[in-house]
DNA sequence: CCGCCGTGTTCGACTTGCCGAACGTCTGTT
DNA sequence: AACAGACGTTCGGCAAGTCGAACACGGCGG
């Protein structure tokens, strides 16, 4: 039997989402048709429950599933121009670093793009389901999926699937953009 | 019973992610420690399988459990500076274009962000489990939960919890931001 | 004080998901 | 041709999730 299924973070989402939305236990087993029986067992951390069971309560709290699954975070982090954890590409003057890290139990990473013109920079296929988001803060940059590629302004914004072959060049000066990898 | 769980769209994913990673269904359920019964069935769109044994499969294939649940999406999209929905705020010169909005069973909006200097823009608290992240592009900005402000500048990043009151005031020139308002 | 409605819990019966074995099929090998 | 190994499907038995009723506790009004 696979282990690693955190029950209880299952059941204190539940609850706490419950909480948040001011209903009883017994209300919320009316208005998502579950028994308030199987209901108090998953608060407590009991049982494995369907995935019929957990779709109707989410839907009853008015939450996307995943929410149920994985724990809440908090509080306020900046990270200034020029520091943070950076990776440099080999092919390119292209430097990207990371503003916040896919949590876990989240979907998306965002970094920030510092590109210098010359060679456009190449990157690999990414898992199936990933969604990239670019918003081009300075420069004039070509990019987007190879063969797909579109050229973009200061302000303007573009979403790809990153799921092909796609690149990055900055045109005629250096560029700076904001990438949100999205895992859907 | 509720209806509404989507029993295609899991038995369409899994095969998917199956068939990506390149997996035999009898070679998935080895590695899930899932009866390949159960497997079949799932992909034959019958049952109502547990958490556990999605989490099973989710975790074998390598991606997110919710990837299982919620479908595919693709293609791209470009957005000029300029264009798209704006929301113009009354206590401020600021405008907000929606970039990407957050599609069903996502939990991100995009925004584009512009504003002159003059009053600060206040925005309510937002849904519990709302954090926000702003990148400037342009300009300098203070802004974050009431109380808790940082000035930042073009190329800075904050991350903050959105469930406060916050401010959002360019200092002394125009200024360009974009904010990822995520929900968790 | 007692009944009433609300909370959340525990219990037995029914339903159903999960498992392992057996099955039919196809491919490539001896 | 016969076998071996892989594929995915179907079937019976066991385990477990779900349900509804009955339960204990607490606040409130008659």
């Amino acid at each position: 039997m696979v282990e690693g299924l955190p029950r209880e973070v299952i059941a204190a989402s539940i609850h706490r989402e419950r909480v948040r939305c001011g209903y009883s236990l017994t209300e919320l087993a009316r208005l998502a048709n579950v028994a308030k029986s199987t209901l108090s067992q998953l608060e407590a951390g009991a049982g494995n429950p369907s995935l019929e069971t957990m779709w109707a309560l989410a839907t009853a709290l008015g939450v996307p599933l995943s929410q149920l699954i994985a724990p809440p975070r908090a509080s306020v982090d900046v990270i200034r121009a020029g520091s943070g954890p950076s990776v440099q590409a080999t092919d390119a003057d292209y430097l990207a670093t990371l503003l916040a890290a896919c949590p876990p139990g989240a979907r998306r990473d965002l970094f920030r793009i510092a590109a210098e013109p010359g060679q456009p920079h190449l990157a690999a296929p990414h898992a199936a389901g990933t969604v990239e988001h670019v918003y081009i803060a300075a420069g004039r940059v070509r990019l987007g999926p190879v063969g797909a590629e579109e050229t973009l302004e200061a302000g303007d914004f573009i979403t790809y699937t990153g799921t092909e072959p796609h690149t990055f060049e900055a045109l005629d000066s250096p560029a700076h953009a904001l990438l949100v990898s999205e895992q859907r």
